[in-house]
DNA sequence: GCACCCTTTTGTGTATACAATCAGAGGGCG
DNA sequence: CGCCCTCTGATTGTATACACAAAAGGGTGC
């Protein structure tokens, strides 16, 4: 009883691809051939595909009739709703979340952010990213709201291939403060003072992107997929 | 030239498909056959299958392995945790659509609201509470914002599903003073009115449930798909 | 030499066939 | 008489085949 790669349903096939543009190993723009995602995984057209509109719904991936599934490029302009977006669910959350921490909580966020030191140790940039997104969904998680965790969820998805277009300047060092600082405000149960850290933070995190040039990234083929 | 129907993709079966429910015309519970649907709309199993996860994607249907699609039955906690996040989005919305709103939006508005009375006059209850959902996001729309436009009409469509399980009394006639006095604070540009509004509106409809018992209406088969 | 059109090729859209799985009915056993 | 097991019917999961649309490539005409 080694193996649990028995059932390699559609939904893992989303999540592995979904991880891959999160951590930055697949560029946005690039193509996601139905075929040779199939191939890939070792299933047939049909799973691929229904990955690939799992995939589109969350809005990851485009989906263009009889041109292909695509990762998505964000624009400017959508680029500035997902952050408002944010600004609007993610302090009051941070709130929430202040009030209910638990021991087990803090100790949970700590050993998260050390994953996301370890990562910019190793120079894994992209996997930095992709945990520093998964903070505040699992912010959400400890407000107890899944249905504002799964919005967050997406918010943060998205903001990964915003992040990817428009990246300006290495926030990595002032990003693990303001987490830090989170932790804290969050482990005293200071409501106030998380919802406005977070506010903060998220405003830091829109002004270290460059949403004045349209960038276009045409991004090439994907052979970033090891497993 | 006719015919538009001549092109029946899934999303358009999705939509068909959301709209019933939105007007309550399919109840929760419902199990949405693969075959049956296919054959009401004229296509394959694959295009109905793939309206199916569409659905789920929005959490309107339950994709349940090996036993198929039904409609969603939300529990009384995602209930509270729909309207506690429509509670954080929408009012701040609403303020910023009372900055932006122009002349013809408040005519789109008002119109709305007129169809929203015809409606309830004609006794179509299911209809006059999808227009009145329908309200709540153009005001989205207004605010210009679309990706929160996107969340809240997710949030609204799910809504729906909490008032066909969890009501308790007629909130009609309120709903359209409600929605008429929102309509009034947009028009003058009273943000600060509009977000205050807004913010009880939903405090009323959430009000307006019985969240105490989990209902469970097994929800029988559907045969009210007459397009 | 360049541009345009036709052919070829690749890849998606959809239908259908087959395999796997589950719910329920019926019969056997305790 | 009730419980459990098995068999069956129905329905979903997956693969494959075919139809068609869009891109790629080469050839010809200007």
């Amino acid at each position: 009883m080694d193996g649990e790669e028995a059932t390699i349903t559609s939904d893992r096939i989303a999540h592995e691809l979904a991880d891959a543009i999160h951590e930055h190993r697949i560029a946005p723009g690039s193509k996601l051939n139905e075929d040779e995602v199939g191939v890939i995984f070792g299933v047939s057209r049909t799973v691929a595909r229904a990955a690939l509109q799992s995939l589109s719904h969350q809005r990851l991936v485009d989906l263009r009739r009889n041109r292909g599934a695509f990762v998505a490029q964000p624009s400017v302009r959508e680029a500035h709703e997902v952050f408002e977006a944010r600004a609007l669910l993610e302090p009051r959350t941070a709130r929430s979340a202040a009030e209910r921490m638990t021991d087990d909580a803090v100790l949970r966020l700590r050993r998260h952010l050390e994953d996301e030191h370890s990562a910019l140790r190793e120079d894994r940039l992209g996997r930095a990213l992709h945990l520093s997104g998964l903070f505040h969904i699992e912010i959400a998680r400890i407000a107890e709201q899944t249905t504002i965790e799964e919005i967050i969820k997406q918010l943060v998805s998205r903001s990964s291939l915003i992040i990817a277009l428009y990246w300006r300047r290495k926030l990595a060092v002032c990003e693990s403060h303001a987490h830090n600082a989170l932790i804290s405000a969050l482990a005293q149960h200071d409501g106030e003072l998380a919802e406005e850290l977070m506010k903060n933070h998220l405003l830091d995190l829109l002004a270290s992107l460059d949403l004045s040039n349209p960038v276009r990234t045409p991004g090439p083929l994907k052979e970033a997929l090891r497993r």
